[in-house]
RNA sequence: GGCCCGGUAGUUCAGUUGGUUAGAACGCUAGCCUGUCACGCUAGAGGUCGUGGGUUCGAGCCCCAUCCGGGUCGCCA
């Protein structure tokens, strides 16, 4: 192996240029072609790759050097750049190649498992084990730099707006509301924990009540729930809290936001400011609180055309004070078959609904799995409702609208994939008008659809006891492309609201001194109004990089088990670290 | 925790009704080759068929269990 001394880098690999000037390069073997008396090595580093010529008046030396070179040895090489004989116009470098007069061997490099190339079928169990050379690849380089651009333009933004960056604290408190807390045992408090946070919304709340007015923090958060494609145990937010706002002034700076990141790392105009949408009529038209407003297929309500007719299923579930409500899709008769519609069936029942009732209209006279019932012309008035015509296919669903909903929203977007109708593009929505309650039936009672320091719309205060199910929130999402990029809320910053907000949810004064008793006694020292959001960095990343998943844009992801192959991380520890912790593991 | 999909050379895959020595491509190794860029040509090495058990004269293939990975539901204030 070679030193690298007397050679410094001059330029990059796909940013070597200049027919005639003297570079250095440094990198990785990516291929070499051995054409016996001339040698190319494809030399490989994070901006692309430059083509190394060897031959006949190459030094022997060199020369025998270069053909001793394997996939992913480290080199570095200092030559004259010159015009190719042969132009690739595939790569950015591709008119000229950089003849070696000083080649250094900096590493030798076994063969790695798979091979680094831009377009990989391999298996992701093993590139995750091998991460390291699996992040040597241009697209997932480009994803992490994707990333890091968009942390970039946040800090950019956020500052010059006059926001502040504070790191709060990754030790905290264990407050075990909502998602499942990362637990860090104390080993000078034995029996005591830690809780890795879910999110920095206390501490923000209590940099406003500080006075810092304006705070923004990339911020990790940790939460101890069952992973998925868009979920890791541990991501990052751009969290950001201002003060003497309202709801209105928190939308529109987080749309300056968008506007400026876009602009940014797209070169793209997101027109300003986006479209709002309320959480009811979200539900209504979309059956999802972060529906994916790219497509149509909305759902329609057709409890008043079938509530008469002689159907049980549809009758007794709008007796039941449920609903009928359909979605249409438009020219899927022929992909619809009797067969597939049998498979929706089966995922429909999978997410809770009791069955599918449908109209294939693929000749002149529409199949419809409930055509006997319908004697007075409801079809007619159905297929009119549903705006369906000829090749068209209509699902139905009927029961409450809790099931109704939720499940014609997961069979527009599971149908809409199967068509493949879904448009590129970039549609943001905001959500509005969170109800502030949900009625948790199995244990009777209402609970927080957001975190307990949510502000109710003010002329919704006076039901907080009379009718929780009719109070909204001021809370807010920011939904792209039907993925929930962002949420936040105005806070309470009145320590009497706060305290009747808890006794709503039923939480006895015990309970709210051992959970919040220090940010309920911050409160009592005054705060000007202040609320914020949290902005899914990873999810937005996945977004602009069109990834399929968080794992692709996050350098060192865990898995489904929330496991890392590559550091077999959580691994077991000795009995002496536990010991010190005063912890003993039960046998299992 | 439930449901669905997958696991065969280093990699991606094929493997007939259960039947001889488990194949291909790429990669790898060696040799030849002066304009390649998916270089070409020749030769070669490389397999615990995820693991364990069972059925069978015989299992990559059938059965049971289990491990690993993915998707999804529950869960994620």
């Amino acid at each position: 192996m070679d030193s690298m001394k007397g050679l410094k880098r001059t330029n990059y690999c796909a940013e070597t240029s200049g027919i005639g000037n003297t570079v250095v390069v440094g990198g990785y073997v990516q291929k070499i072609r051995d054409l016996g008396n001339l040698i190319f090595i494809d030399l490989r580093d994070r901006t692309g790759i430059v083509q190394l010529a060897f031959d006949d008046e190459t030094d022997r030396d060199i020369f025998e050097k270069a053909a001793s070179c394997r996939s992913e040895f480290v080199l570095m090489a200092k030559g004259t750049v010159r015009e190719r004989e042969s132009k690739n116009p595939e790569i950015a470098t591709g008119d000229i190649e950089v003849f070696v007069d000083d080649l250094r061997i900096l590493a030798k490099a076994q063969t790695p498992p798979f091979e680094i190339v831009d377009k990989t079928n391999v298996n992701e169990e093993l590139r995750l084990k091998y991460r390291y050379l699996d992040l040597r690849r241009k697209t997932l380089q480009d994803n992490i730099i994707m990333r890091s651009k968009i942390a970039k333009s946040a800090r950019d933004y956020f500052y010059e707006n006059g926001f502040i960056e504070i790191e709060t604290p990754m030790m905290i408190k264990s407050t075990p509301e909502g998602a499942r807390d990362y637990l860090v045992p104390s080993r000078i408090h034995n029996g005591s924990f830690y809780a890795l946070p879910q999110s920095p919304q206390m501490y923000k709340q209590l940099l406003m009540i500080s006075g810092f007015d304006r705070y923004i923090q990339l911020a990790r958060c940790f939460r101890d729930e069952d992973l998925r494609a868009d979920r890791q145990p541990e991501f990052t937010q751009i969290d950001m809290e201002m003060s003497f706002v309202d709801v209105d002034d928190i939308l529109e700076l987080v749309e300056g936001f968008i506007k400026r990141l876009f602009k940014d790392v797209k070169n793209m105009e997101i027109p300003t400011p986006l479209p709002r949408m309320t959480y009811k009529e979200a539900m209504d038209r979309f059956g999802s609180d972060k529906p994916d407003t790219r497509f149509g297929m909305e759902i329609c309500n057709i409890s008043d055309i079938v509530k008469n007719c002689g159907f049980g299923v549809f009758t007794s579930a709008i007796e039941a004070g449920g609903s009928v409500r359909a979605i249409t899709a438009k020219n899927a008769a022929a992909t619809l078959t009797r067969k597939e519609i049998d498979k929706l069936t089966e995922y429909v029942r999978g997410i809770g609904a009791k069955g599918l009732a449908f109209v294939r209209w693929v000749d002149d006279a529409p199949s419809c799995s409930f055509a006997k019932f319908m004697e007075n012309g409801e079809l007619d008035r159905i297929l009119e409702r549903a705006n369906a015509e000829k090749g068209d296919v209509v699902l139905i669903v009927a029961d409450k609208d809790r099931v109704t909903l939720p499940t014609l929203g997961a069979l527009r977007l599971y149908v809409a994939k199967q068509l493949d109708i879904i448009p590129d593009g970039y549609n943001f929505l905001w959500i509005t008008e969170f109800p502030f309650f949900e009625y948790d039936e199995e244990n009777d009672a209402w609970v927080a659809m957001h975190h307990p320091f949510t502000m109710p719309e003010d002329e919704c205060i006076q039901y907080l006891d009379s009718d929780p199910g009719k109070v909204t929130a001021k809370a807010y999402d920011l939904v792209l492309n039907g993925v929930e990029l962002s949420s936040g809320s105005i806070r309470i910053n009145d320590y009497e609201l706060q305290q009747k907000m808890f006794r709503a949810l039923g939480l006895s004064d015990e309970e709210i001194e051992a959970k919040f008793g220090f940010l309920v006694e911050a409160y009592k020292y005054g705060a000007a109004p202040h609320g914020g959001m949290g902005i899914g960095l990873d999810r937005l990343a996945m977004i602009l990089c069109g990834a399929e998943s968080l794992r692709d844009v996050t350098a060192f992801p865990k898995v489904q088990n929330a496991s890392e192959l590559m550091t077999d991380a959580p691994s077991k520890v000795d009995n002496q670290q536990l010991n010190e912790l005063g912890i003993s593991i039960k046998d299992s």
